[in-house]
DNA sequence: TCTGCCACATA
DNA sequence: CTATGTGGCAG
């Protein structure tokens, strides 16, 4: 039963502020040290806990211009990658312990938003939150030192505004306001699930926040886009700085006005990052599992600049570590797994993807959409076997540890509230493939699936004030914080599932936590998690079966290389 | 608002 | 070469 729970652990550890920002932030290239090794002398160090890893997120300069402007990231019906790429830098792992590190994108707030006048306004109420979906990073479950080793990129992660998306991508809303988090699951064999170790963390970069959109809104986003993403060199002004007219492609050939000069010129100014380090304060703290944080509105402080968009600069941002150990509870499925894939009709599928805005609630059953039809490519996205090369930058990893915290996000807007995602349920998704891992979920407290402010029982975490009355524990600065796995005591009292059986894993998320089953090994994929858990369950762990299907282990990845993206080729 | 197509880019 | 990721633009 339970056993400790790591309380508190938030303890400074990544607290402390990072503060060195490099001005030239546009630098990007790939170079070789990302590899090195951790500070110091910790090898030795006892302390491997899952707490005590550190999760530095590449590229933060970049991530900091575009959230100063009010980064916006593009959904497609057919999955867009997010610009810049998730990236991040691992220590102080076990370097022989195994771990799955997912992906998830929660609401930042309960709003909508419209781009007026430059700049982005609330324009009511966010639409129910779309049943979530995990990102697993297709090397997972890999060793400590795998994950160490080189940069771990995620930018295969797709984003999609179709709510019927058949192929595993993460579902959003357009115009709304999201955050991405990392979790990291201990995925040793000695730690399975129901076994008493198993723990996890989880850890938002405030900067990585953004909003969803169909086309870009405030252009100057547009230009950092095309500025540094190397697949959008096309529209680049042929020289650097100077002309700053851009290509156009096709039809018309007109060329840009000269704003995106001023665009441009004023990205370069913006070195003014200031760093104020300092604050910290934020310890993390210790939540229940179904807390999350949301970034929030700084100050607002409206600037004023030449541009409108301007937004302050935002403090730092911070990083948002969760940790849990779990034990017991949760409950877990085995799979049986025998099949490659599901069967499921394809026409199911098609009929998904194509539907256009369909009612998400379809997604929420637990529905294999497999179909064979999917084409190898879609495999990959499962399977995960691409290496995922670098794109744009590189610059070097920053190299220092945790954030501070950070609230502010885009000044400009309202400020939010912490938003508590519980609500929010994971969809269900079945993998196509059975080489993915099985997620379940583990207690999923009933949480409302779509319910806009399902908070209702869940401490939130959050900093700021919380808008609507959302019950609010601490905002921890920033960056991490951690807590028991054991749940909370309104978690779901009773699961007690079966046990696990081979590596099990436990992520929490803001409704609760998953459990990972993991034959055999798994690749990059999108797992869903399923919300009310217990009255999803059987179907759940059809789906799951079906999902893993039933050979025993799947074999193993094929191509790892989560960070072939450090290569530079 | 969103979608499909385009030229141009990476890999 | 192929496959696929970009933003612009017309519709």
């Amino acid at each position: 039963m339970l056993q400790e729970k790591v309380s508190a652990v938030t303890d400074g550890r990544m607290s402390r502020v990072q503060d060195a920002i490099q001005p030239d932030l546009l630098s990007q290239e790939p170079r070789p040290d990302l590899s090195t090794a951790p500070t110091v002398p910790s090898a030795s160090e006892p302390n491997q806990n899952i707490e005590n890893i550190k999760v530095v997120l590449h590229e933060r300069e970049l991530w900091k211009k575009f959230h100063e402007a009010g980064t916006e990231m593009i959904i497609t019906k057919a999955g867009r990658r997010m610009f810049p790429s998730y990236k991040v830098k691992l220590t102080g792992m076990n370097p022989k312990t195994k771990y799955i590190l997912l992906i998830d994108v929660v609401p930042a707030d309960d709003h909508r938003y419209k781009f007026c006048d430059n700049k982005w306004m609330v324009a009511g109420k966010a639409e129910p939150a779309m049943p979530g979906r995990l990102y697993v990073h297709p090397d997972s479950p890999a060793a400590g030192a795998h994950w160490m080793r080189q940069l771990v990129s995620f930018q295969k992660l797709k984003l999609t505004n179709n709510h019927l998306d058949p192929f595993g991508h993460i579902i959003l809303n357009s115009m709304h306001k999201y955050q991405p988090r990392l979790h990291i699951v201990k995925a040793d064999e000695n730690n399975a699930f129901g076994s008493k170790n198993t723990a996890y963390c989880t850890h938002v970069f405030h900067e990585t926040a953004f909003i969803s959109v169909t086309s870009y809104q405030n252009h100057k986003i547009t230009q950092l886009k095309i500025e540094n993403n190397p697949f959008a060199k096309g529209f680049r002004g042929s020289e650097e700085g100077d002309p700053a007219y851009f290509k156009t492609t096709g039809v018309s050939d007109k060329e840009y006005p000269p704003i995106s000069k001023n665009s441009v010129r004023q990205r370069l100014i913006s070195s003014h990052n200031h760093l104020a380090g300092k604050l910290m304060t934020g310890h993390p703290q210790v939540l229940s599992s179904y807390q999350y944080e949301a970034g929030l509105p700084l100050a607002n402080s409206d600037s004023q600049d030449p541009i409108p968009n301007h937004f302050p600069p935002s403090r730092d941002p911070g990083l948002l570590y969760h940790c849990f150990k779990h034990r017991d509870n949760s409950r877990h499925l085995e799979l049986g797994c025998k099949r490659p894939f599901l069967e499921t009709p394809s026409a199911v599928s098609e009929e998904h993807y194509f539907r256009s805005a369909p009612s998400y609630e379809s997604s929420l059953l637990p529905r294999p959409y497999h179909n064979e039809a999917f084409s190898a490519r879609e495999a990959c996205m499962y399977g995960g076997m691409e290496a995922e090369s670098g794109s744009g930058a590189g610059d070097v990893d920053d190299v220092n540890h945790s954030p501070p915290m950070n609230r502010g996000m885009w000044a400009t807007m309202p400020p939010y509230p912490r938003y508590t995602v519980d609500g929010v349920a994971y969809q269900p998704f079945a993998a196509h493939f059975a080489n993915t891992a099985a997620v379940t979920p583990v207690v999923p407290h009933p949480a409302s699936t779509m319910a806009p402010r399902p908070q209702s029982d869940l401490g939130v975490f959050n900093s700021a004030p919380a808008q609507r009355g959302l019950p609010v524990i601490s905002p921890p600065p920033s960056a991490s914080s951690c807590a028991p796995a054991t749940l909370a005591p309104r978690d779901r009292s009773d699961h007690g599932g079966p046990v696990p059986q081979e590596a099990g894993v436990a992520a929490a998320t803001s409704q609760g936590f998953l459990s990972v089953s993991l034959t055999g090994c798994h690749q990059g994929s999108i797992l869903p998690v399923p919300d009310g858990f217990e009255q999803h369950r059987d179907t759940l762990e059809r789906q799951l079966m079906q999902t893993t299907g039933g050979t025993g282990p799947v074999p193993i990845k094929v191509s790892l290389t989560p960070s072939s993206h450090l290569h530079h080729h």
